[in-house]
DNA sequence: ATAGTTGACTAACAATCGTTAGTTTTAATA
DNA sequence: TATTAAAACTAACGATTGTTAGTCAACTAT
């Protein structure tokens, strides 16, 4: 058998969607606006152009599609706060991290996070153990940064799990917001949050 | 026509559930598990240990169990921040009482609050926008008592959107975490929250 | 006892769901 | 130009959806 040559006809950074990622990321922004399970395969079809059947030439089913959407964001969390923890850093600089990360992640893909956040007791099998599995482990070292700020009196003592619990909360549903607010660069926002999640309101 | 004498089987306080009552606390159980689109008529007839068509002696649509849900608790929003709003208090204090309604609230009825969060957008026409105009009369009511604290500058200088966002998103995913959090009474919770939404959690 | 109400039931409907099979069009390669 | 692979199409499937109609047993009030 011969080796057979290769044309690229695109060109790196010219970013060529695949019809895939392009069925994927208009899923994902109906998924943002009904929610997984109100969105049928026609309506995403509708979206595309084409007839639902057309979707599975692409991809295998509508499972499959969460799963791409909620995982991949799901295991860069993961990653980057295991970096985040490892880091030779404050407590405080860790949380500052912590908020860029989830500011960066929402400023990327809102549609995804919305996904994640709303949808992701739709998966199934190993999927939503693995997924679950993920956001435990997230919490945990969101508690761990807490527990030693708070030893090392950096941090209030107050009781941890009100802490990760308020922090979390804003910075999770960031992407309600994102958009819909006008006049902030990404730098302003983040010092905003950085501001008032650590600091407060109060003068 | 004579007038009928009527017979109470009933005592006050022992409150009798009647059974459309029931339906829906069950149904806001399962809305809040799986969301108001996934859960099926006979997922909430069997909860009830009945058949789907029971249901229908009870309540006139699954639409209807929806409305019953958001709509009582919107309105109890709407109404008591309009109270805070006109009561004569330091914006401080005012803060202060919108924690305590959502945490009011949030240990009455978390499922119901739950579907508020994530279900409002499967209403329909005119309970859509009924619900559309509460939320955003909330927000106008909460953006004043930001923005007058800033001007007597009890509150910090800071963005009034992003102190908004980041209390209210707080504040109104609390049921998420309500219930899982062991050992906290309902002062602590409301003491904490307190301290750090509004001083922060740096030292 | 009788009549009426309540709340369950069985059976079924039309619509919509995710998905499959098989076919045709489109566009790139040899 | 002929070949082939990618990606669209039509048609239909079996299952499930919300809902309606009609029936029947149990309790309440006359």
């Amino acid at each position: 058998m011969l080796l057979q040559s290769i044309h690229f006809t695109i060109f790196e950074g010219m970013k060529p969607i695949d019809r895939k990622t392009e069925i994927i990321n208009c899923a994902a922004k109906l998924f943002k606006e009904k929610g997984y399970s109100a969105v049928t395969m026609r309506d995403i079809a509708q979206a595309m152009d084409i007839k639902a059947a057309s979707l599975y030439n692409h991809i295998k089913s509508k499972q499959e599609i969460l799963v791409l959407i909620v995982i991949e964001i799901a295991e860069e969390f993961t990653n980057t706060i295991n970096e985040i923890v490892l880091s030779k850093s404050t407590t405080i600089q860790k949380l500052e991290k912590v908020i860029q990360l989830h500011i960066d992640i929402t400023i990327r893909n809102p549609e995804a996070l919305a996904c994640l956040n709303n949808d992701w007791m739709h998966l199934t099998d190993e999927e939503l153990t693995y997924f679950i599995k993920m956001r435990e482990d997230y919490e945990e070292n969101f508690r761990n940064i807490i527990k030693s700020g708070i030893a090392s009196k950096e941090i209030k003592n107050i009781n941890p799990e009100v802490i990760i619990f308020s922090m979390l909360s804003t910075l999770r549903t960031l992407y309600l917001w994102y958009g819909k607010k006008k006049g902030f660069t990404e730098a302003s926002l983040k010092n905003n949050m950085k501001e008032v999640l650590l600091n407060g309101i109060v003068n």
